[in-house]
RNA sequence: GCUCGUGUAGUGUAGUUCGGUCCAUCAUGACGGACUCUCGAUCCGUCGACCCGGGUUCAAAUCCCGGCACGAGCACCA
């Protein structure tokens, strides 16, 4: 071993000297050639608000334009008319909450409803070149073409023939599902999913946003390929359900004579607390009545997360955190409170929250001195935010029952006590012992409130006492013990509504 | 069935291209302690992993072969 070594010494001195292994900081360098600059996409289905999953396409995305002073489009996918179709008020959203996230506006927002022209037009080059052609064969006997590596009859037609059908199909001649235009690749490929792949369809549906216009839609591969080339995408990052899609799009690209963006893939990701939430799925369930809106803290949509009070930066971390990885992975909210906690703790001013509380009266008559009625508690632990929280402190405090059972107790920033039924004596003012330290209220301080807390699909909700210093409704307080909850409403009267973000 | 992809601690992640202090990184988590005063804050500490089996080599998480497991695509959805 030692010889070994003597020998790399001498002839491989680096093999040696090795940096102690690090964790990487950031997104690892984007392949291929940037010298030219970047220009990413971010291409959801405007079929409802953007969800977490969303989330990582614009994190990934946005960061690598800023790593490389590139830009982002924003493409709207929203040519299926039928099975997914798009929600107007979409647009809007996804638009705001692209600029939310990612902090500023995407460069570039498409719709490829409007598109629908640029997309005809090389449909149509595609079948006057013979490298693309219109099929009548049914769903059902392509898939045993296919299967059977055996050509279509319609494969071999002569390109007059497939155009004079083509415009049939345009012109609202032939029904929906008699006919699809697909792109000539070879039915002897190895790989199923790229023999003579389907490019357009029939869709009679009237789109939301361009009405009846158009007969024929393209599918989603032939579509964004068509679009990535047209804005001069040079790197695409995607799930990898949508490999076959990178492979289908590239023998397209072929037959055009177009080089294929560069291709990065993400794996399935899963987040434990919410299991299958699909856009389609909640908004049936919105529907429903199940849950309140978009924007109900139990959903997984960036609507509810931003009510919630997550900041746009900590889930931005998080991804840039997790990386790209081609892994399937099941990941738990505790890890984005985290990240989320880390971003708020200096920011977020403390409160007392006394949840099933006891009245307790003082008996001050033991311990003479002390600070009087008026107290002073720091706004942040830290002192990450100045000033002080003002009380004063009558005859009577309130507790929660729990601590209260305990007997001895420290009231924070205040006395030690026995407590005994609905009085409490004060031992001490200064702490005295290790008794624990419990969260409290004089009961002039305290005003009615509820704390909703989404848990197992459900809203469970707890009534207390909140600290009525300086409150403003939408800011977000560290209830002490407790964890962070939102100010969601304060009321003129009736109790003040708080929602829970996380511990 | 065919095609493709992935397997590092409870959960994620670095390292795998070009084998060498890698007795494996960091975060999160759990547990314990500290901070004379919240905590799910902060600080410190502890726990815990290279899918399996062969092979090559002085040396394998890293290379080769063979398994196994999981996931995805084969939609007139995106």
């Amino acid at each position: 071993m030692d010889a070994v070594r003597a020998e790399l010494e001498q002839s491989a001195p680096e093999a040696l000297k090795r940096r102690k292994h690090q964790k990487a900081q950031g997104l690892r360098e984007l392949p291929g050639d940037t010298s030219g600059g970047v220009v990413l996409r971010f291409a959801p289905n405007p079929n409802g608000p953007l969800s977490l999953g969303h989330s990582r396409g614009v994190a990934i995305n946005s960061e690598y334009a800023k790593m490389y002073g590139g830009k982002v489009v924003l493409r709207f996918d929203d040519t299926d008319t039928k099975v997914k179709p798009p929600v107007p008020d979409a647009y809007g959203w996804i638009a705001d909450e692209y600029e939310w996230l990612a902090g500023r506006p995407a460069d570039m927002v498409i719709r490829a409803s409007e598109r629908m022209p640029v997309y005809l037009e090389h449909a149509e080059r595609m079948i006057a070149g013979s490298f693309g052609y219109v099929c009548s064969c049914s769903a059902a006997e392509f898939r045993n073409l296919r299967e059977d590596k055996k050509d279509c009859p319609c494969r071999d037609r002569a390109a007059s023939d497939s155009l004079s059908d083509w415009k049939a199909m345009n012109a609202g001649e032939i029904a929906e599902g008699d006919a699809v235009v697909r792109v000539k690749t070879d039915m002897t490929l190895p790989n199923p999913a790229l023999r003579d792949w389907p490019a357009l369809r029939i869709q009679y549906a009237p789109h939301p946003m361009v009405g009846e216009r158009y007969k024929v839609w393209p599918l989603l591969d032939f579509q964004s390929a068509i679009e990535d080339h047209e804005q001069g995408i040079t790197h695409i990052v995607r799930g990898k359900d949508l490999m076959d899609s990178t492979r289908k799009q590239t023998l397209l690209y072929e037959h055009f004579g177009w080089a294929y963006p560069e291709t990065l893939y993400w794996g399935r990701v899963k987040v434990h607390e919410f299991g299958g939430f699909s856009t389609s799925g909640m908004r049936a369930s919105i529907e429903a009545g199940e849950y309140s809106g978009w924007d109900d803290a139990r959903l997984p949509t960036l609507k509810a997360l931003q009510r919630r009070g997550f900041r746009a930066q900590s889930l931005l971390d998080f991804w840039i955190d997790l990386g790209l990885t081609q892994k399937d992975i099941s990941i738990s909210m505790q890890t984005i409170e985290s990240f989320n906690a880390k971003r708020i703790d200096a920011l977020t001013e403390r409160r007392s929250f006394v949840r099933d509380p006891v009245m307790l009266a003082l008996d001050r008559s033991s311990a003479p001195g002390g600070p009087g009625s008026q107290i002073t508690i720091p706004k942040h632990p830290g002192g990450t935010i100045e000033g002080f929280r003002e009380w004063s402190v009558g005859e009577s405090v309130a507790v929660q029952s729990a601590d209260a059972a305990a007997g001895s107790i420290r009231l924070k920033e205040y006395a030690d006590i026995e407590a005994s039924g609905e009085s409490a004596a004060v031992g001490s003012w200064d702490r005295s012992d290790d008794r624990p330290v419990v969260h409290w209220l004089p009961a002039s301080m305290g005003r009615d409130a509820v704390l909703h807390r989404p848990e197992g699909g459900r809203m469970v909700s707890e009534s207390g006492l909140l600290e009525d210093f300086e409150l403003e409704a939408g800011e977000i307080y560290q209830l002490e013990r407790v964890g962070f909850a939102k100010l969601d409403e304060l009321p003129e009267k009736g109790p003040a509504s708080l929602l829970w973000l996380h511990g």
